[in-house]
DNA sequence: AGCACGCCGACT
DNA sequence: GTCGGCGTGCTC
């Protein structure tokens, strides 16, 4: 009885899967969820066995090559998962089981390119191709993917399939060794009887020397084990070394071996020394306990098999949304489930992920950027073994592959980093977590103080629940005391009155949120201020460093950043590759003139012009407001104060973030300037003062969801004041004071907000009463990119007609807002209707980027 | 992704 | 008349 087996190839632009026939030495070893490698066309790929088949689709089937690992790589859940997902977003299947392929043992296919050595006698070679031949005559044989890594941004395929026309150049496919591997230590344990052992023990070395001292430690340490031994401990215990245990396994008496063993990135995180002192959970508050017996029983009932619907945890920031969290966790813990918990990258700090530990200690993995291939590998197989039973981690951490998942958290879930686009498939962490929840059972938590409108309505229609926790909650009354001394401390003008209530010390106190003044920009003109400071902030800043408090001045850079600009002309320096304006940097020492101009997308970079390209003349400067800019006005204004700078740039290098917060924390600085960082989700207590130097920037993009960001950012970064009992204020500047969004953001109105918008969307037809489906199309030549973008219109339109959509509309071709990108035009359709990803489902429209909701149509 | 097959322009 | 450009489709 042959075997067939269904196997979905990791070649990322392939969908669908393909039958093979199993050789006889995989009969019986081979489940579904194995990784194997399989011939595919004349290539060796990696595969991922889906199912088993009796009767192959095809005539000819061929074998089965090998297993790349004896364990299964994917659950059957995360095989339904890819399944769905690619339906979802129109991707290839493939891509979407890229996802979860354990982390450095997913390999793709790859060319391995080798020169030979041939009379010279044809027509001259091209400079890319003697660039190529060049490259491989020094290093040797190189395989495709090492040659990207030295020719960028240029397509030398082509030139190479020239090479190997002409023979001068050699092709062999090749399918590269898995990167990661269990790291193993050495280990040593007895391999003789006790007695026999015991009787070597005065000659394994010669008498009296130091050598047989060490020897008979090791051999009695092992005799009173038993069972293997790390080798490292033998020696600590010994004095010994490698030499002493191999005379012993010469001699017959131990046996030497290796045991895996974890890298544990938490091992260096210092986190050990906290669990103690943080583990208790505290009480919950009267709003807290109503959301969280709603989540319990959805828990409950989802354990029991029963589908439930996600969960909307509105709640201001400091409302006491990660208790709810860790309580959830705890409870499906308690059910002998496995908990997923997203949270944005930025938020990935020891503070939140010590909370989790400290609950859970022994039971949590923690995935982040900067762990090392060894590190994800590990604290993969650790989940994949059960030894893990919560995994905290960004938008990736989904793919852990748990065996029973009964909780998933998504923490701040407007955050963009939830989304991604660059790479297929194009999902959002919320869309695939839904997705996931359903496939397992298991209850969708979606946490945040600004969900999307989308989202809003969803629960509003009963697609979801919703849970509320209005209150901000200062903290409990016994912390509140030692929090008072401690200000008392740090600011020592303002003195703090307890609180008068003397109750409960559990209870909470809860905290108004900050109040917010919008300053009118235009009249600041009017009256003659010509500094991007109005004269309220001014005054107010004054008045905060006077006290010896902090403010934090935000800036909102979407959209708008610094560009050098000729006053006589109107030339803007832009960027030759994405026609974007170039940004000012200040490089090198202070006073030197010298600065940098630089791309934000593509990271071109070239001085400043002295004169204008276009008109000579000499006025060309600066215009727009950075951080930069913003800082050299705060010390120009107030001497006095010490100013801190978080944005972009200065965040570049590993533990920036950290230390930038820690500095500011520690008030070594009183002022911070910075960008959408600064917004989110970050405690600094001594803040009295949140200043939003233009809050209507990136409220005109020509994006459907401007509006909902630009309320999402200030929203938050309003609320980055006043978080403790020193209160303080918001004070937001603004060119449209009247703008609904600003508005709503400053009487920290959400629902004003959603009852606008909605109303707005619903009129021009965007989501949530429509779905839409983004087409994007890149190219070197712009008519190109244009003339692929008309193309594939009139072909849409086609389908459209041959399906009979009659509600689904085109919009566009048009050029993308940033119409340029790293040296590519982009080009845009957009599908919209009902359902749009239908009309293009089961069609294959290769080299076009697909993405069905975009989160932003820039 | 590779690679083959296949149909139109510029070269020996 | 071929060589070779890259458009379209297939890989079990």
């Amino acid at each position: 009885m042959p075997l067939y087996v269904e196997v979905a190839v990791n070649v990322p632009q392939v969908s669908g899967t393909f039958h093979y026939h199993l050789p006889p030495e995989l009969e019986g070893r081979i489940q579904p969820g194995h990784l194997v490698e399989v011939p595919f066309g004349r290539q060796r790929v990696q595969g991922v066995v889906f199912r088993f088949v009796s009767q192959p689709e095809v005539a000819e089937t061929r074998p089965l090559l090998a297993m790349t690992d004896e364990q299964t790589v994917l659950t059957s859940a995360q095989m339904a998962l890819a399944e769905a997902l690619a339906e979802e977003t129109l991707a290839p299947l493939a891509a979407c089981l890229a996802l979860m392929l354990p982390p450095g043992i997913g390999q793709q296919a790859d060319t391995l390119y080798t020169p030979r050595p041939a009379a010279n006698a044809g027509k001259p070679l091209g400079t890319l191709q003697t660039r190529l031949l060049k490259l491989l005559d020094k290093h040797g044989p190189l395989r495709g993917r090492q040659i990207d890594t030295y020719i960028r941004r240029v397509d030398w395929r082509s030139a190479a399939q020239g090479l190997v026309r002409r023979g001068l150049l050699e092709t062999e496919a090749v399918l590269p060794q898995r990167r990661a591997r269990a790291k193993t230590l050495p280990t040593a344990q007895l391999a003789c009887p006790h007695a026999v052992a015991e009787a070597a023990l005065p000659d394994l070395a010669r008498k009296g020397s130091p050598a047989l001292e060490r020897r008979q430690k090791m051999l009695r340490y092992l005799l009173q084990e038993g069972g293997p031994v790390q080798a490292a401990w033998l020696y600590a215990e010994s004095g010994g070394s490698m030499a002493d245990l191999q005379a012993l396994a010469k001699r017959g008496l131990v046996q030497l071996g290796q045991a895996e063993t974890w890298r544990d990135p938490l091992a260096n995180l210092g986190i050990a020394a906290h669990i103690a002192t943080t583990a208790e959970a505290p009480p919950l508050t009267a709003d807290q306990q109503q959301a969280w017996a709603q989540v319990q029983a959805g828990l409950q009932a989802a354990a029991k098999g029963q589908a439930v619907k996600p969960y909307l945890l509105h709640g201001v920031t400091g409302s006491g949304k990660t208790e709810i969290y860790l309580h959830a966790v705890a409870e499906a813990l308690r059910l002998g489930r496995q908990a997923i918990v997203l949270v944005p990258e930025i938020a990935l700090t020891p503070q939140t992920v010590r909370r989790f530990m400290a609950r859970f200690p022994g039971q949590v993995g923690i995935l982040h950027s900067q762990l090392s291939e060894g590190e994800r590998y590990d604290t993969w197989r650790r989940a994949r073994q059960g030894h893990l039973q919560v995994m905290v981690g960004p938008r990736s951490a989904l793919f852990t592959p748990f065996a029973n998942p009964g909780l998933i958290v998504l923490d701040e879930f407007h955050d963009d980093s939830f989304y991604q686009s660059e790479m297929q498939p194009a999902y959002h962490a919320r869309t695939a977590a839904v997705l996931y929840a359903s496939l397992t059972s298991a209850v969708c938590l979606l946490g945040s103080a600004t969900p999307d409108v989308v989202s809003r309505t969803l629960a509003e229609r009963g697609e979801w629940h919703y849970l509320s926790l209005p209150q901000r909650i200062l903290a409990h009354r016994a912390a509140i005391q030692e929090q008072i001394e401690k200000l008392n401390q740090a600011a020592p003008k303002e003195t703090i009155a307890p609180s008068t209530k003397q109750d409960d010390p559990n209870a909470v106190e809860s905290l108004e949120l900050p109040p917010v003044s919008v300053v009118d920009m235009r009249q600041e003109l009017q009256a003659g201020n010509r500094s991007i400071f109005s004269r309220a902030l001014q005054e107010a800043l004054h008045a905060t460093l006077d006290q010896g408090q902090q403010a934090v001045l935000f800036l909102n850079r979407r959209g708008a950043a610094t560009y050098i600009f000729c006053r006589d002309c109107g030339y803007i320096v832009r960027c030759p590759r994405c026609d974007l304006p170039l940004t000012a940097h200040s490089a090198g020492q202070p006073g030197t003139q010298a600065e940098v101009l630089t791309c934000h997308y593509c990271n071109y970079q070239r001085q400043t012009p002295k004169t204008c390209p276009a008109c000579k003349g000499t006025r060309i400067r600066q215009y727009g407001t950075g951080t930069e800019k913003v800082e050299a006005e705060v010390q120009a204004i107030f001497p006095q104060a010490r100013t801190l700078r978080w944005d972009h740039e200065t965040t570049r290098q590993k533990g920036a973030h950290d230390l930038i917060l820690s500095q500011f924390a520690s008030q070594r600085a009183n002022v911070l300037v910075g960008t959408q960082m600064i917004a989110k989700g970050l405690d600094l207590p001594l803040v009295t003062l949140v200043g939003v130097v233009l809050a209507d920037v990136g409220l005109s993009l020509p994006d459907l969801r401007s509006a909902e960001r630009t309320f999402q950012v200030l929203t938050q970064v309003a609320g980055r004041a006043g978080r403790s009992l020193l209160g303080g204020q918001v004070i937001m500047q603004t060119f449209q004071p009247e703008h609904y969004v600003i508005q709503a953001a400053a009487r920290h109105d959400y629902d004003a907000f959603y009852r606008r918008e909605i109303e707005l969307r619903r009129q021009m037809g965007y989501p949530p009463f429509a779905q839409l489906v983004r087409l994007e199309f890149r190219h070197s030549q712009a008519p190109r990119a244009e003339g692929a973008a008309q193309a594939l219109a009139r072909q849409v339109k086609e389908w459209l007609a041959e399906g009979s959509y009659h509600v689904t509309e085109i919009i566009g071709p048009a050029p993308c807002f940033f119409a340029r990108l790293s040296g590519l035009y982009r080009w845009q359709i957009i599908l919209r209707g009902p359902n749009p990803a239908a009309v293009l489902r089961g069609r294959s429209l290769p080299d076009w980027r697909i993405e069905v909701n975009p989160p932003s149509l820039l």
